[in-house]
This record gives C-alpha cells, structure tokens and sequence, in this order.
DNA sequence: CTGAAAGCGCTAACAA
DNA sequence: TTGTTAGCGCTTTCAG
C-alpha cells in the first residue's frame, strides 16, 4: 500500500495540514518540525496520489497556455491535435489548453505574444518560438515568476525552461543520408539544398547532419548550391527553378523545411521528376501527395503529434507532482516512403 | 463545469447512491426511476470524473493480467517494458499488472496458461496468443465470465475481445518490398524468403505483403524458396545455409521473423555479405549489431513498446468508463536503417 | 427499493 | 505555528 500525507502525519506526531504545509513549502511551519516531516517523508518515499490531487485542486484548475508560429503552417495542425489530445485525457484532472497562433518567426510578433502569455499569468507555457537574445530573455522573465515553460519543436538554448520536446535536426540529417546512400549506391550525387533560413539552428543541423552523413557513408557527392526558401513555396519555386535552370547537372534536391510543394513545382515544370531525386522533410498533406505520385522518394519525419501530447503530459506532471527530475523528450527520425505514408 | 452525479441526483430528484447505481446497472432499483436517470445522464452529457473514480475504487484495486510466448524471444522485452511503463502511471487509480510468460507457441502450454490467468479472476487480460480453435474457444470461455481481453500483437480472430493492439503485418511486407525497390532499382533480386512459421498469420502477412508490393513496385524479382526458421537461429542458421549453398544465385534474403541471427551468420560464412542484400523484422540487439555491421541493409519495427503500453491503456480505461467505443490500434510501421537505429 | 453517511488522498479555509 | 474541518466525485455500506 502505497505512502499517504496520513501516515506521514501520524509518525512524525502533527496534523495532515501540517504535512501538507511543508511538502509544499509553504511558510509558517516550524523549521524544526519541517525537517522531520521531510525526513520521514524521503524515508517512507512518500510519492503524492495524483487521483487525490486532482480531485482536491479542482477548483482551481491548472491553465496551460501555447504559442506556436502555425499561421500559414500546416506542419503545426498536429502539433495542435496533440495539445487537444492531452487536454481532452486530461480534463478529468482541470488542465485546460489555450492555444495562441501567430504568423511567421518575426522577432516583434513573437515578443509581443510572449508578453501576452505572460499577462495572462497560465501555470504553465508549451512554446515553439526563435531562439535570439531579446526572446530568451522574455522567457527567463516569465520563468522568474514561477510559470514553467516547455520548449516544443524548436529550443531555446540557455533559458530555464523545464525540457525540451522535439525532434534531433542532427538525426534527421544523417538519417536522410544513410537513405540517400541506400538508394543511389555509388552514383554521385550533385545536390541542391534547399533549405528554410541560414538562421534557424534546426535547418542548419539538418544540413550539417547530411553532410557529415555523407561522409561517413562515403557517398560520392558535391554541393552544387545552397538556397533559401523562407519556409515560402512561392519563392521555394522561383529560386530552385532559375537555379536548376542554371545548373542542369543537378541531379539531387535536399530539402531542408518548408516550402516543399514549390520546389517540386520547379522540378515537374522542368520535365525532371524522375532524373532528379528528391529528399523532404514532414509529411503535410502535399508532402503526401508528392510521394505517392513518386515526384519525391522519401521523406523524414519527426511525430508532429507526439511533441504536443507530449509536452502538455509532462507540463502536467511536473506541475502536479514537482521533484522528480525532468529530462528532454526526442521524437522519433520516421523514414516515410510510399507504402508506409500512412500511419 | 463538467456534469456529476450530484447534477444528475438533484435533477431526477434521488440520491446519488440511485444514480451509482443506475449507471452500473445493478438490479435492485425502480425500473422506471431508473429509467428516468439514464435519460438525465445522456442529456447532460455525463462523463464520470476518472479521478474520483480511481480514488473511491482504491480499496478494490484493478487487477490485469498479462500473457505472453516471451521465454528466450528478446523481441517481447519491449513489450513487458511498455506494461510496466503503464503499471507505473496507472499505479495511482489502482492498477496492478501481474504478467505471465511461457515459452514457445506450443498449443497444450498456451491452453494451459489461459486456464491458469481464467483462475485468478482478473478484471482484465492482455494476451498474446496462438490463433487455433481451442484457444479461441479459451478465450470466449473468459470473455463470457466478463472478463475484458485485449489482444497484443498477434491478434485472435472471431472472439469478443476488446481489441487488437499490434502491427499491420500485411503493410509491413508492402513497406520492405517498397524500400527495396527503392534500393535495388531495377537490379532482379532472386529472393529467399526465410519465415517464422507458415501456421502464424503474421508471417504470411509480412510474405503476402512483400509479394503484392515487389508486383506494385514493377520490381523484377523470383522467389527462389520459402524456408521456415521455426524462429530458431539454429534451425535458421542450418536451413539457410544449405539452401544458400544449393542455389548460389540467390541475392536476396528477406527475414519475416526471429532467426535472423542465424540466417545473417550462414551469409557471413560463406563470405557473400555486401553480395547477398539482407531485410529483416524488428530490431532486437542482434538485429541492431548487425545493421551496424552493414550485414542487414534494413528493418521494419512495430513499435513493440507502445503495443504493451497502449494494450494496458486501453483497457483501464475501458473498465474505468464502459460505454465510449474502443477501436484497434495498429502501432507504426517503422523503417530502420543504420542512421536512426537507436530511437 | 432508496437515502444517508463514510471514506478514498489531498488541499485550503478557518480556528485556535 | 498548528490542528480541525469541509469538500473535490465517486463507491459502498448500512439503515430504513
């Protein structure tokens, strides 16, 4: 049978209030009394029921609140079906969700939303945002307060958020190699990489984890050029259709973020599906699409879905049952190719 | 404001007491107040409140019961990982898991084992069994006592379980053929298949699968023999080398089941790694030294951990709240190669 | 057949 | 500084 604040109470010779008072550190208790309380409870390794917490918190229940940069984004619909998800199995336990979008990875939006979410005062933050000075600073100041913040997707390094929950960009870089190697054997590849932003660390792991796969792999290969797509399908296509245009050796598109349909664009205009390999990351709908038309080989995959169930799960936790230590959650690198697309 | 009892109490003008008892249909109240209740519940949309169920249950914890054919088959330890993962978070509502394992797919020791879980009166099972007649009627026997069975990985047609929690076999198969397209190109592969059993459902999915897949694919291909390893390495390691010996063109070796140690240690013998393309199921620590070894090129995972997990899931949470629907669930069909072997 | 009351583990408001 | 009490939603026992 399992510890209870009652059998703490009765061994150390106080009232269930007294107990309950210092395992949460609250003021006015005796400082002699508390030691012992915590003494026996570390002794009997006392572990709060989560039933009988909820139960009794109900009043006041827990607010979580989000921001994602999903405007725009069709990535993030599954982040947010995973926020839902967790809300929805954990109702029973008064967490309610807030979910605030915004448009782009713009310095002065994300400040100001981050201001919001801190006017609001939520117990605790499921954030994706961008990792620069003024942004890291704002969260440090929200952490202050005593909001817990979870980074999701993407981590603000140097900050006190509680974990991170995301993909390995590194992996999925090296992973996208291995199977690039797989498939084309020995033949070199002349790679075009188009990727989201030069300032996103994700992007740049991405390409840096290709990179060094590569060479493990021993995978004859040259860089014919490296572009920027600004996560924008519009200018994914105008750019890798003048760059194929110019270098017709290419024979290899490594897509990084972002902007997949437009690139792909290019490629079919060209007359060259098929004499170009192509190499995504995500399966958003026309991600899909693209694959099962046999337009790219192969995508990786990071559970969408996954980050934001699991992010809210371990807010949750941590907040309901403080001490033990909380470690990063890695999503799995998923291959997706045509036949296992769908699940 | 979520709907209780209470609500419910006050509107039809009972106690709580008749409205617990109402929706548990114990006898012993007044058809047509009973009545009168139930219609007030659906109206309002009643969901009971899990955390006050968990508690108020604590004195008569649920108690579930596992099977599974794990002695000396290191795939299931993910399994047995995914049910303790589960006790863990559900040990606060109450929940204990006792598993039993046994050796084999013998039909007389799983018929065996069935009776001994029936006898200890669980609330719910979770089973991985064999799919023949006798342990199927096993299994009804149990059911009709109200004993809820889920069936993990391996599933039991025609009997009132639950539902299933494990892989799609079928799309398994489909997803190896697809890759190795992918890998081959039109290079004609002259396959040995290497099976677990031709009684197990499973492994002829995972056959039927990669048949249907290689044709799809439009990939040149003979199937030069169908071996069974019996899941042995030794029988396997036997069998394929006589066989590889035999017939020296084939150039492919697809591993539907355990043994693959085995069958990868007859190719290495015989000095055709890198000549003989190898493709296998799971990623027990074997299996994964010898992706590191570049001796197999691929694996196709299920997700053995969350099979455990979920199945434990699935049904708590059933008991706790009969009533919403219960769907399978199919676990993921993942693609390993050497880059993302460890996640 | 039905109501009242106690109790699961925990928290918080109120007394002392 | 500490103890007492009521109550979260639900189940169960004991009266009636």
């Amino acid at each position: 049978m399992a510890v209870t604040i009652r059998d703490i109470a009765k061994r150390a010779g106080v009232s269930r209030g007294t107990v309950d008072r210092v395992l949460h550190n609250r003021k006015g208790v005796n400082e002699e009394v508390a030691c012992r309380v915590r003494a026996i409870a570390k002794e009997l390794g006392f572990i709060p029921n989560l039933a009988g917490k909820a139960l009794a918190n109900r009043k006041q229940p827990l607010r979580i609140g989000c921001l994602l940069p999903s405007i725009g984004n069709p990535f993030f619909t599954e982040v947010i079906a995973g926020f839902r998800q967790a809300e929805r199995e954990l109702s029973d336990f008064g967490v309610s969700v807030d979910i605030m979008e915004v448009k782009s990875f713009d310095r002065a939006v994300h400040l100001d939303a981050i201001e919001t979410l801190q006017s609001k005062h939520y117990d605790g933050l499921c954030i994706t945002t961008i990792n620069v000075e003024p942004v890291i600073a704002a969260i440090d100041r929200i952490t202050e307060t005593g909001t817990t913040v979870v980074t999701v997707n993407t981590d603000i390094s140097d900050t006190h958020r509680l974990c991170y929950v995301g993909p390995d960009y590194y992996l999925g870089g090296t992973t996208a190699s291995g199977l690039l190697s797989l498939v084309c054997k020995q033949q070199e590849q002349k790679i075009l990489i188009v990727t989201g932003s030069f300032n996103i660390k994700g992007h740049q792991e991405r390409i840096r984890g290709f990179l060094e796969g590569l060479t493990t792999r021993q995978m004859p290969h040259s860089i014919v050029d490296v572009i920027e797509s600004l996560d924008d399908n519009d200018k994914a296509y105008e750019r890798t259709l003048s760059c194929l245009k110019e270098k017709p050796e290419i024979n290899c598109l490594y897509l990084t973020a972002a902007g997949v349909q437009g690139a792909c664009q290019a490629v079919q205009e060209l007359g060259k599906t098929g004499n170009i390999r192509i190499l995504s990351f995500d399966d958003i709908p026309t991600t899909k699409a693209l694959i099962q038309k046999g337009v790219i080989t192969f995508t990786i995959c990071q559970e969408p879905q996954r980050q934001g169930y699991d992010a809210i799960q371990k807010l949750f936790f941590h907040l309901m049952n403080q001490q033990e230590p909380v470690v990063d959650t890695i999503t799995r690198t998923i291959i997706k190719i045509r036949e296992n697309l769908d699940d």
